[in-house]
DNA sequence: GAATGCATGTAAGTAACGCTTACATACAAG
DNA sequence: CTTGTATGTAAGCGTTACTTACATGCATTC
């Protein structure tokens, strides 16, 4: 029994790969669908052996990495204990994910929210089931009375996904590098006690 | 002398109109230059009179929106004292724009970002105007100790941002409606104070 | 070792689309 | 009458995503 990796075959993997180094210099609609096959040193046609589309290769792309990212994420909050903690977890990995893969934060941020069809794709739901396991650790928090009950989940979660997004931002926008550790630990003070000053 | 709009002459508006109707239905890289022409009833040929590029027709809806937008919120924010009240309006205008106006949220949410070189032109400035107001209610808002001096002023100005346009975010894409109202409310409480449960 | 099947390679072509160009007309202002 | 501006028409160009048809190398299987 040989090592085959999910990306098999070869072609295929080589494909996504060029994908990807292509990404990180321009926006997917400025690459070409000559161009990823030249770097990934294969023919054009076997793009459409592989994918649907020249966005199929971009949907391959983005599901990886939310593959690995939630297991990241699984794996760590195993050993954790408490909603907030636990948020503080998720946040903090989730700005580790986008800081040293760029080139998924591009796609996931930038790239993908426009195409037609793509929140009816099969791609959309593993983003979706990402939101649903925040939406439970929001739920345990509730229960465990570590988090307010007065307003509907699916704000909080609007909240911490958006304040996430645009802690990235900018510095995947414009090539910045970001200060993860302080940017989480911020972000989670702010979401956790508000903007106000703390009573102290 | 005689009304010359802003957007005067007549095909460019026509053009400009044309794109914001077909922009309610589908997304901007599935519109098609000769549709625009043909929804406008002018020549194809026009575009490229008025606009240097199909991106052009979208900066300038753009530009108006963002225009009008900031005009409202100043005129808003004149009769407003406080800087929690200002950011309290700032978040509710936001809000309703975006609800009334779905295109313009489209636009600003998702269509323009993966330009190349938007971030670069002229249009973003506006953008980027509007950024700066923000962190100008924040800046007060710590002078007067309303709003906590412990983080830097940006980080809150990327969670209201950032909060502001995931509550808008599934409504504009999924065409659902928003309870502008009800959402902008909560979403101040968390702001201000936090998802820990309130000292009562 | 012949056959089967899969990954790959090559090359030609198509349709759509953004965009350009060249030329002509209508009309108002000076 | 001239000039300038907005507009109209039509043909065409280059790029790009995507398709099709056909051929080869190579492994596994019978």
């Amino acid at each position: 029994m040989v090592s085959t990796p999910a990306s098999a075959p070869p072609s295929k993997f080589k494909l996504a790969q060029a994908l990807k180094t292509l990404l990180e210099e321009k926006s997917f609609t400025a690459v070409t669908t000559a161009e990823i096959s030249r770097t990934a040193g294969v023919n054009e046609a076997l793009i459409y052996r592989h994918f649907k589309d020249k966005r199929g290769i971009l949907h391959h792309i983005l599901r990886e990495y939310m593959q690995d990212f939630q297991a990241e994420i699984d794996r760590q909050l195993q050993v954790t204990r408490g909603a907030l903690n636990k948020l503080q977890v998720l946040i903090r990995q989730h700005l580790r994910m986008y800081d040293s893969n760029r080139v998924f934060a591009k796609i996931l941020l930038l790239e993908v929210r426009n195409f037609p069809g793509y929140f009816e794709g099969e791609t959309y739901q593993h983003v979706k089931a990402h939101g649903r396991f925040l939406t439970a650790i929001l739920n345990q928090g509730v229960e465990s009375g570590e988090i307010r009950n007065d307003i509907p989940l699916s704000r909080l979660r609007n909240l911490i996904l958006g304040g996430i997004e645009h802690a990235a931002l900018a510095p995947v926008i414009f090539g910045r590098d970001m200060d993860v550790e302080t940017q989480s630990k911020d972000l989670c003070t702010l979401i956790f006690s508000g903007i106000t000053p703390p009573a102290k």
